[in-house]
DNA sequence: AAGGCCTATAAC
DNA sequence: TTCGGTTATAGGCCTT
């Protein structure tokens, strides 16, 4: 059965498909109701904006189709790429009414949550185009798992939005003073970081902004050195002794601006991190956040993730997501077998003369456009050796120089070349602009590919949890649930069942294996 | 003062 | 001949 939804400010409107719609009052009650008993898929114009109210209200549903994430999707494949996504916007073309832009900004969907929609959005009209063009694509059963996995996905963000990740306080506040001295008062630096700032103006013998890469390279050159700019790998390389402390500087300065004490102020609340997850949120189908940097925690932090007390956290990452993935899509046997490994870079060490160094900047340089060090070697033997895979992506390079389109697995398509670079590709500098866009589209099909993987796998996983475990992280291949200790063993069995799965609703019968191993800890600092 | 771009670094 | 992809965030610095 699939329902759609609508919410307003008095309740809301449900159309079950092919029948009447009706307006109900409570729609939390109403949605808890109808997934209890027929456990609907919900078709509603976007998560974002619906899901969170229900929420709130201890309503959760099992299955979405969120319209703004399909139509985006849609658009992409049919080289629409950039036309306005809302559900509103898919309904104006429908009936020739003027399109609507999206709402763009940080505030976009908490706005037009207080604004009543200005036209009736006909979400059955907009649902029923959305499968005529869904089948209407190369592969309909695939693009069907890609919607669902994406809506999945959309559902999920706004859950671990909510519920967030165990966080504690006070020993993100005791790693911070060990690091940086005690938190200081507004608008002073922490003791420690001045200190490091006072060394380097010594060492320079005047004040310098260490935060300033200008008044750096000028220093630098005072100092009769000349440095082409002031990242950490190229200070390394200059002897004088101000790098020492700027470096240690650099590095603490990072900690306390990026995930300091302000930081958890606006982020952290009641032992919960809980940043605002963007499923969809960029091109190749990972996830963004758009706050609370959830997906840039710096890893030290991690012993401020702690689970309750009783509660174990399950954590568990899909090694070598990638070149499994890789493997899998270009049906490539050799390749194929060696992923059928736990270790898959041991098992191409032969074929690269015994170094496991060696097949992993191999693989590396297949999937990232690598031509540094000794690449050009590594990959001429994987040309060689592994030739599917290797036409794979240098098929996907090829075709975004000639600034062709690449879809991924499921059909996720990336964005067409700007009218930017049709301009630079004809001109002087045209090979390079072609070059860099290949190895977007050349590391596109990959990243995309494994995107969908993991989204897929973390539906499923939802599915499985018990009761009261809650998945509360998710970093492109690592999952976190947080669960009472009594449910881990269940919970690791679930995040293996799923994996499982994931390969085979995507891959369907293949030697490829990705496994995920889940290990239960207190602290996520524990987990490696 | 606000906004856009640049540099730098955190994660995968 | 150099020259690996996707991001978020913050501070500096320049323009308006």
């Amino acid at each position: 059965m699939r329902i759609a939804l609508a919410a307003d400010a008095h309740g809301g409107t449900l159309w079950p498909l092919g029948e009447e719609a009706r307006r109900v009052g409570d729609l939390a009650r109403a949605v808890h109701d109808l997934e209890r008993d027929v456990r609907p898929r919900w078709i509603w114009a976007d998560t974002r904006a619906v899901y969170p109210a229900l929420i709130e209200r201890d309503v959760r549903v099992a299955r979405c189709h969120d319209l703004t994430l399909t139509e985006s999707l849609l658009l992409a494949y049919e080289g629409r790429y950039g036309e306005p996504r809302s559900a509103q916007a898919a309904h104006a073309r429908l009936r020739g009414l003027p399109v609507p832009a999206d709402e763009t900004g940080p505030h976009a969907v908490q706005d037009t949550l207080f604004e009543p929609e200005p036209v009736e959005i006909d979400l059955a009209a907009v649902y029923a185009d959305q499968l005529r063009r869904v089948a209407a694509t190369e592969d309909p059963a695939r693009f069907r798992l890609l919607v669902a996995a994406e809506s999945a996905g959309a559902l999920v963000a706004a859950e671990m939005g909510h519920d967030g990740m165990p966080w504690r306080e006070d020993l993100h506040d005791q790693l911070l003073s060990e690091l940086l001295g005690p938190k200081p008062v507004r608008g002073m630096r922490p003791a420690k970081l001045q200190a490091l700032a006072d060394q380097v103006g010594a060492a320079f013998g005047t004040a310098v902004n260490p935060d300033s890469p200008q008044q750096l390279v000028k220093a630098f050159k005072m100092a009769g050195l000349t440095v082409t700019s002031t990242r950490s790998h190229v200070l390394k390389q200059v002897d004088h002794p101000a790098v020492g402390p700027l470096l240690a500087y650099k590095e603490l300065a990072r900690l306390y601006s990026s995930h300091g004490w302000a930081w958890a102020q606006q982020w952290v609340r009641g032992h919960r991190l809980r940043p605002e997850y963007v499923a969809g949120g960029v091109v190749s189908g990972r996830w963004a956040t758009s706050g609370g940097g959830a997906l840039q925690i710096p890893k030290v932090m991690r012993r401020a993730v702690v689970a309750d007390e009783g509660w174990r956290l399950v954590v568990a990452d899909a090694a070598q997501l990638e070149p499994r993935v890789l493997a899998a899509m270009a049906g490539d046997r050799g390749l194929a077998r060696a992923a059928g490994e736990i270790d898959l870079y041991a098992a191409l060490a032969q074929a690269f003369g015994g170094a496991r160094e060696n097949a992993k900047i191999a693989m590396l340089s297949a999937m990232y456009g690598g031509t540094s060090g000794d690449a050009a070697k590594l990959l001429a033997v994987m040309r060689q050796r592994f030739p599917l895979a290797y036409a794979f992506v240098e098929d996907a390079a090829k075709a975004g120089e000639d600034g062709r389109l690449v879809r991924s697995w499921l059909g996720r398509t990336c964005p067409p070349p700007s009218a930017h670079w049709l301009k630079l590709v004809s001109g002087p500098e045209g090979g390079r602009a072609a070059r860099d866009r290949g190895r977007f589209t050349r590391n596109f099909v990959v990243q995309a590919t494994a995107a969908e993987w993991a989204l897929t796998l973390m539906a499923l996983l939802r599915g499985l949890l018990p009761a009261p475990a809650r998945l509360v992280f998710f970093q492109h291949d690592e999952v976190m649930v947080h669960c009472p200790e009594d449910l881990v063993n269940e919970v690791s069995a679930g995040v293996s069942r799923a994996a499982e799965e994931a390969t085979r609703l995507l891959f369907g019968e293949t030697p490829v294996r990705i496994p995920m191993e889940a290990v239960a800890v207190a602290c996520y600092a524990d987990a490696k």
